[in-house]
DNA sequence: TCAGTAATTAGAACGATTCTAATGTGTTGA
DNA sequence: TCAACACATTAGAATCGTTCTAATTACTGA
């Protein structure tokens, strides 16, 4: 039962390293998700999906942990969180300013391109506010 | 017991006729709805309070009735739904364009004034498919 | 290694929403 | 007007995603 996983075999540095910097004990878990999440491209996963994925890849993790490491993850700003339906929401790998399509048909959420401007000027936050984050979600369906 | 509620004091008949329009039968229950929804200002409210409202209002409603109600009338145009968390949507009688704040510290969903511009361009769809609606929300939280 | 602290766990609990099957109500046409 | 039908409403159970709880387990630094 030595090596069979993927996760242990490569970039595994890179998520250590990850968690390090951002203060979070390298737990089994952590890195396991880590390195589920943070690969080549990036993602837009739910917490259900992630945690199917993490148990198809043989890694023991609890729906709680799940929730409880993207929720550190958001806050320690290595994931953003995207509400999309009440009772649904996506956790995105690419944390740079930029914002989304949602599939309403087929229940996907997929990035708009960085090129497409999308934001005009923002306006001020009422009086003793600041803006703590701008949520775009452009809803598109089949075309007929 | 005459009428001592003031939803049949006043103007039910635009009540009645917006019904009419959008091709929904008057009930007793979409009347009231109706008028507790589309009074002289626009509103925000989740199902939960348009039922507490509507049952304080002496109006005998139940809630799976207000769910249905609420999503009738955004299918018909009457009303926009905002999603803002997960497990939490509210309704919008407002259904020209426009975006929100949102104070996550209260809870508290507001309309960004329309002078206020956000958007820039539209991207243009995916292939095969049409823009649904566009939703911005501006997350705000108390300044410190 | 050991103790101390933090993380993980299974499962229960939770809140918002949806479903179900029975009952009630608005409408239409005779 | 009335009967008959389709549609709307209902209470309560069921479901969904998420959070909580208290007990167990695993990192960490000394």
């Amino acid at each position: 039962m030595a090596n069979t996983q993927g996760a242990s075999t490569r970039g595994d540095g890179g998520a250590l390293r990850c968690l390090k910097q951002v203060g979070l004990r390298p737990t089994r878990q952590r890195l396991a998700l880590a390195g589920l999440l943070f690969g080549d491209s990036h993602r837009h996963v739910t917490a259900e999906a992630l945690h199917a994925e993490a148990v198809d890849a043989g890694v023991r993790v609890s729906l709680a942990t799940i929730y409880n490491t993207l929720h550190q993850f958001v806050k320690v700003g290595l994931l953003d969180e995207v509400v999309v339906d009440p009772g649904k929401s996506y956790f995105d790998t690419n944390t740079a300013e930029h914002h989304h399509f949602y599939h309403e048909d087929i229940g996907l959420l997929e990035d708009i391109p960085g090129s497409s401007v999308v934001l005009g000027r923002l306006p001020d936050p009422p009086a003793g506010k600041r803006i703590a984050s701008v949520d775009v979600v452009i809803r598109v369906t089949g075309d007929r």
